[in-house]
DNA sequence: CTGAAAGCGCTAACAT
DNA sequence: ATGTTAGCGCTTTCAG
C-alpha cells in the first residue's frame, strides 16, 4: 500500500519487481507468456504499491478511453434517469464508464456537449436528440466519426442506430381504447409539440380519431398546474365540450388529472382520460389513469447494446452492417385502469 | 473541416498555420503572448483542421482530467437523479464533466466504483456511501489522496466533508406536529433501517415520542405494496391501533398510503399520515399527504460548490481548511397538507 | 520468456 | 513573440 496522493506507475512496479516494464504491462494484461515465478513477483508489487493503470497514457497510446458519453436533456427527468440507469449498467458490463451530460433540449447545447465529450475521446455516444432536422448535430457527430446511436428520439439523415417506441401505433391503440368506450370528443393535450415523439402521438391520435368519423382538437397549452385549469375550464365551457382527454406526457398527464380533481369533473364518468407514459402513482390516486406504458429500461439496455456492438464488432461486422442501420423499435403497452372507464362501477 | 474519423494533433495545426506547436498552445490557451496576426492564422488553421485538444494527453502531463466521479445508490432513485442534475450543472459551470456510477448500496461495489473512477484520475468525487462506517471505502479514499465530498450520508473518520439534511430534526418536527393533532399511537414506518438517513430520521421520531410520554413503535417490514398491506391490517388489529403513521422514505409512504386506501382507511380522520420526502404527486392525491421536503437541488448542489472549492483551492486555502471539513446541514420543511390532520373538514 | 526503445499529443522550461 | 525539446505513463514492435 502505497502512502498517499501520487499514484504508482508501471516503471515503478517494474523497478520494485526487478523486471522490465514490458513484463509489468502483460502482466495487467492477462499475464499471458509470463512466468509464473515473474508473475507472482509482479503481482505482489503491483499490490505493495497500489498501482493502477493510468487510462490517460493507455488511451494516448491509441487505446478506447473506455468511456461512453450520454446526451439527454435532464436526469431529473424519471424517463432519461431510468434509461441512464440501463445504459450504465450496460456500460459496466463492457468496462466502461459513462459520461452524463444534459441539452435541456437546447440543439445548441447538444452540439457544445458533443464536442465536449469529443475532447474527451469518448469511445461512443449515446443520444436524444431535441430535434430529428439538427444539421449541426448531424455535421459533427460525422465529423467526428464517432459511433452513436439514439435513444427515445431518432436523427434524420445521418446513418445512425436509433431505438425507439411506437408512439404513433401506441397513441392510435389509446385513442381507438377511448372510441370503443364510446366517447366521442376526444381532446388531445399535448406537450411541447416539436418533440419528434410527441409529433408522433398527434399523429396516432389524428389517425384514429379521423378513421372513426370523429373530430380532432389538439391543445397545447398546458404548461402546468395554472394553465391545465384554464385550459380544462375552456374545454368545458365550449360548445362540444370533451367526453376524454389523452395527454401525452407525463406531466401533462398530472396537470390535467390535478386540475378534474379540483373542479370535481367525475373521471371516467363525466371526462375519461388516458396518458401516455406510465408513473408511479398511476395505479395509486383515485380514480387510478388508465396509461400507455413505455418499456424505459429496455429502452436504455437496447441502445446502449447497440453501440456496443459497434464498438465492438470486428471491420467485416461493420461493413456488412453499413448503411443498414439498426431501427429498434420496442413496444409499448396500454394498462387498462380505471379512468378510460375500464372498471366503471357506476 | 476534417474529412471524418482521425482527429487533428497540434502538431498538425502548427504545421498548417506554420508555427511551433508552443504558438498553437498558447493559442488554444487563452491566446496570450501571441502576435495577433499569428493567433488569427493559428485560429483560422484549427477551424480547418477541426482540431479539439486531445484530454488525453493534457492530463498525461500533468494537468486535471476536468472529470469529477459521481457514485450513487442508483441514477433511477428520484433524490439522487435531481442531485446528479445539480451536481452536473456545476460541474458545466466548471468546466468538467461527470463521470457516474452506481452502487446499489453495495459497499463493495462502491470501492470497486472509486478504484475504477480513479483509473481514469478522477480530479474529485462526490459520493452517497451506503455505510458510515465503509472503512474499506475510507481506506481506498485516503490512498488515492482524491478530494471528495459525500452528500446524502456521511462518512465517519475520514476527513470527508460532507453535505446532510437535518434529519433528527426533521422527523421530530413531523413527529411533533402528529403530536399536536392530539395522535397518541404513532408508528414509524422505516425503510432500509442500515442507512444514516433512515437511523437519524429514527432518532427523531423518538426522541419527539419520548419527550411527550409516548410509546414507540417501529415496524420496519414494509417493502413492497402487499407487505405494506400485510403491515397495516397487523397493526389495526393489534390491541393499541395506530392513530398515525410516519413513513420514513417516498416509497413506504406511497406503500403505506395504497394499503391504506384499498382499506378504505380514513386519512386523516381514522388515521393520520406524514412522510418524510416529497414527491410529485403528493399534493395531487386524496387526500394530499404531509411530507418532509428535502432541498435536493441545493443538496446536489452544494456537494458540488465543496468540491470545486477543494479542486480550485491554492494550497493555502487548502491548509487553511484542513483538519476542518465542512459539514454543511441543509434544512428541510414540513409541508403541511391534509394527510396530518391540519386541513380536516369532518 | 523478457527487455530496450520509440512514440502517442500535449505543455513548460529554456532558448532565441 | 516564438521555436526546440524533454517527458508525462503506457503499449508495442523488434531483438535477444
Amino acid at each position: 500500500m502505497n502512502k498517499q496522493g501520487k499514484h504508482a506507475t508501471l516503471g515503478e512496479v517494474a523497478k520494485l519487481a526487478g523486471v522490465g516494464t514490458t513484463t509489468v504491462s502483460r502482466v495487467i494484461n492477462g499475464g499471458e507468456r509470463v512466468d509464473p515465478k515473474t508473475l507472482a513477483r509482479v503481482r505482489k508489487a503491483i499490490e505493495r504499491l497500489g498501482y493502477m493503470p493510468n487510462q490517460a497514457a493507455r488511451s494516448l497510446r491509441g487505446g478506447p478511453t473506455r468511456t461512453i458519453g450520454l446526451l439527454i436533456p435532464s436526469v431529473a427527468d424519471p424517463f432519461f434517469s431510468s434509461c441512464a440507469e440501463a445504459a450504465q449498467a450496460i456500460a459496466r458490463a463492457n468496462g466502461s464508464l459513462l459520461i452524463v451530460t444534459t441539452t435541456q433540449n437546447d440543439p445548441r447545447r447538444e452540439i457544445e456537449g458533443v464536442n465536449i465529450l469529443m475532447r474527451h475521446r469518448v469511445d461512443g455516444l449515446i443520444l436524444a436528440p431535441a430535434s430529428t432536422q439538427n444539421q449541426g448535430l448531424r455535421e459533427v457527430l460525422t465529423r467526428w466519426g464517432v459511433p452513436a446511436v439514439t435513444m427515445d428520439r431518432p436523427l434524420e439523415g445521418g446513418q445512425i442506430s436509433a431505438v425507439t417506441a411506437d408512439n404513433f401505433s401506441a397513441s392510435k391503440v389509446a385513442t381507438e381504447h377511448l372510441i370503443e368506450h364510446g366517447r366521442r370528443h376526444i381532446v388531445c393535450l399535448t406537450g411541447e409539440p416539436t418533440l419528434y415523439t410527441i409529433k408522433e402521438r398527434i399523429r396516432g391520435y389524428r389517425a384514429a380519431v379521423k378513421a372513426a368519423g370523429l373530430e380532432c382538437k389538439i391543445e397545447d397549452s398546458i404548461r402546468d398546474y395554472e394553465s391545465a385549469e384554464r385550459t380544462i375550464d375552456q374545454l368545458l365551457d365550449s360548445k362540444t365540450p370533451p367526453d376524454a382527454l389523452f395527454t401525452l406526457k407525463n406531466s401533462t398527464t398530472m396537470f390535467a388529472f390535478e386540475a378534474m380533481q379540483r373542479r370535481n369533473i367525475k373521471i371516467p364518468d363525466g371526462v375519461a382520460l388516458v396518458g401516455f407514459d406510465d408513473f408511479e402513482l398511476a395505479a395509486t390516486v383515485k380514480p387510478s389513469i388508465t396509461v400507455i406504458r413505455q418499456p424505459v429500461t429496455e429502452i436504455g439496455t437496447a441502445a446502449a447494446e447497440l453501440l456496443f456492438e459497434q464498438l465492438t464488432g470486428t471491420a467485416r461486422d461493420a461493413e456488412r452492417r453499413n448503411g443498414r442501420v439498426a431501427q429498434v423499435q420496442v413496444k409499448t403497452s396500454l394498462i387498462q385502469r380505471e379512468s378510460c372507464g375500464c372498471y366503471s362501477t357506476t
